[in-house]
DNA sequence: CCCTATTTTTTCGAGCCTCGAAAAAACACT
DNA sequence: AGTGTTTTTTCGAGGCTCGAAAAAATAGGG
């Protein structure tokens, strides 16, 4: 059960509020802070000077906002980008990109790499991963001590402590423990998680109008996921990452699907699915390995073109993608919607059937009212949105004053 | 955005945790909330001489519990049953009923009515609540000061607030604030809460071994409900009570829902529905108003008898709960389930098909794990969920100390 | 029957933390 | 240069939790 508030951690957490604060709003002076928070300024003042001592936050110089008003002009209070460096690591389908980002938010350094994720063996998997951050670490400007977390993501199921791939189609391995395996050769922490769950961590620190507490991001690509924001938390399963949108049953006994199972709602709106009944190869045939994005834009170009079943294909997959979202919104209430990867570029080849299908369910009764936006460039979110998580951690780590303090901070209160 | 934690929430919250955990434990000593709580002995002992002074707690009387250890015996802390009371009122088909709870969970007074929900004027659907609570708050053994709160339950759709039912299966009605009504009529705080949610609540008092932090709570009713229990919160939709689990689409275009729609999981699992299919009455055919409990039990002896069409609705029952369970279990993970209501009883004839379906979806990876318990009367669940709900509630307002304390209190902390 | 070991509960002083009010600081405007 | 305005800091008061020690209440042993 939840445990009693200690005295100490009254500071931790208001701490947190204030570091949570600036990140959020950029430079705010210590009096929009105060009304953010609720906190008196008295403890406003306290803490960010403790911050500030700290080498966690810094006083803005008073020229840079032109202020127009009146009495003493507000200091912004800014994130040290010194403070503390972060890496994200994505790996996709035959891709894997690594970033060290400082704790302002900024990329220091990248690297991206192309490699045969289908066929690895687990070893030369977990090899390049750790030979590609073991090479950013290595980079001459970064002062390495500052690296306080590693955060990972990968197309698949992680499980819910953010440890582990179970299972991600981009390898037929299975229970990579990434996490533990990075935590154990650098000394770094690190999580794991799943793609579409940053992608949605993006979407919110990008865009808080429209995703702020509750919304759906659904990754159209060789497979479909979702990361789903509920009340703003990020919903995950009970044991796994969950949300496995994609594996929502369409049609009982239907499409074959890549997970080997049927009528998958993936069956119908993957690529691969896309793909095959444009091709008209029959729902039993064998999902094919890879359809590269140009080959996606061109079958969307041909349908647009002259319908047939290319067209046919795209309205397969918008009721597919209308009735499992009919189905998650009789459990959730509808919610905005982003809709990521090549395929939302054909979102309006796709939107017509799906809004029908939606609107024979449950969650369409203001069918019209429910918006969808489209980004077709996943990759982006997915490390904005890794780069975002890890830095919150951070932050999180941070606050616990005393002594085990992490490595990398600039200065130190030794009061 | 989260407020800052102020000084004085950290009393307050901390009154809360010793309150919830008395409640929980039953008669539990200070050493031993202190143990559960995390707090030390001296903030723990602190707290409690404040409840017991302000008469929410009790000591029990050392004599109770046979000690047979050596030293100083503990003194048992108890919730005092006159610090309080709440009403429960639950409203289903036809029913309306009522009990009068004392603090410590205990019924003081109870009053059940008949009446014809389906054809009533909205005035006198209403009017009947009120006048029902009336009527108990008018029982001469009752101190109405003591009545805290009440708490509603409806089957159907309620508001994400707890304040309106948005629409329910009993009555043509919809968008009916009961409670708001309730509170402006009698000046006590009101909920309306979900039928299916407060099944779950109840199942996670009686029996938290099996239902803690994740589980399902199906009702098998005329219609099909669900209360889900996640992460230890119980989950709801961004704008209603949500978990609308039996109109989660189980095959698109397919058999006519009550709800006017096609194809839903009830479609195929409500009472009405397997009604229909035994009857052989084709999919299409209007849903009966009502099929009684009775008559539901005799569908259920004519199957495990003579199968026939009777054994194939039930198989088609299970059909459809085993795909939306498949559905549901992809983006939670699995979870136990609870099957609660009259098919409950039927479950074994339910249970094949459900179990073959599931095996067909992603959730079912190990479907065999899956557990099912069962529980025919869904009444008594609801009530008592009503009544953990309320008196929860309860008890995070009398902790908040100092002047606006809520009336009923025994005693009063003058000092 | 008294004394001792044991366990639970209370008491007490110390150390933090937040708050409100007042003071100080830093500017714009006249 | 003086005045008004807004932001930030300072300071004392009041609360809260904690650890240690004391007090309370019992069982067991001689």
């Amino acid at each position: 059960m939840s445990v009693g508030i200690r005295h100490d951690d009254l500071r931790r957490r208001n701490r947190a509020m204030v570091i949570a604060a600036v990140r959020r709003a950029g430079r705010p002076s210590r009096t929009e802070i105060a009304a953010t928070t609720g906190l008196s300024h008295s403890t406003i003042s306290a803490i960010s000077s403790d911050l500030i001592g700290e080498g966690i936050l810094t006083e803005s110089k008073p020229s840079e906002a032109g202020s127009l008003k009146r009495g003493r002009p507000q200091v912004g209070l800014g994130l040290n980008p010194e403070a503390a460096a972060v890496m994200t690591v994505v790996l996709s389908l035959n891709f894997l990109s690594v970033a060290v980002i400082d704790y302002a938010g900024q990329v220091m350094s990248e690297e991206q790499r192309r490699l045969d994720t289908l066929t690895m063996s687990r070893e030369a998997l977990i090899g390049e991963c750790t030979a590609i951050v073991r090479r950013r670490l290595e980079d001459p400007d970064l002062d390495v001590r500052s690296v306080a977390r590693i955060a990972l993501a990968v197309q698949g199921i992680t499980d819910t402590e953010a440890r582990a791939m179970l299972w991600s189609p981009i390898t037929p391995q299975t229970d990579i423990a990434f996490a533990d395996i990075l935590e154990a050769e650098f000394g770094i922490p690190a999580t794991m998680e799943n793609d579409c769950n940053m992608m949605a961590v993006a979407l919110r620190w990008r865009d808080p109008g429209r995703y702020r507490d509750d919304f759906i991001a659904i990754l159209l690509s060789h497979g479909i996921g979702m990361g789903l924001v509920l009340k703003g938390e990020l919903f995950t399963g009970t044991h796994s990452s969950g949300g496995e949108f994609g594996h929502m049953i369409h049609r009982p006994g239907g499409a074959l699907c890549r997970c080997g199972r049927r009528g998958c709602v993936e069956a119908y709106a993957g690529n691969y699915a896309i793909w095959r009944n444009a091709r008209q190869l029959g729902e039993d045939t064998e999902p094919a390995a890879d359809v590269s994005d140009a080959q996606m834009r061109a079958l969307a170009a041909t349908a647009r073109e002259r319908g047939g079943p290319e067209r046919e294909a795209y309205r397969k997959a918008g009721e597919a993608l209308g009735y499992g979202l009919g189905s998650l919104f009789a459990l959730i209430d509808p919610a905005p919607v982003a809709m990521v990867g090549v395929s939302a570029a054909a979102f309006d080849l796709i939107e017509p059937a799906l809004r029908e299908a939606i609107a024979q369910t449950a969650g369409g009764q203001h069918s019209e009212s429910i918006s969808f936006d489209t980004e077709p460039n996943e990759l982006p979110l997915i490390r904005e949105g890794c780069a975002m998580r890890a830095l919150t951690f951070v932050d999180q780590e941070i606050f616990a004053p005393g002594a085990q303090a992490r490595a990398g901070l600039a200065g130190k209160n030794v009061a």
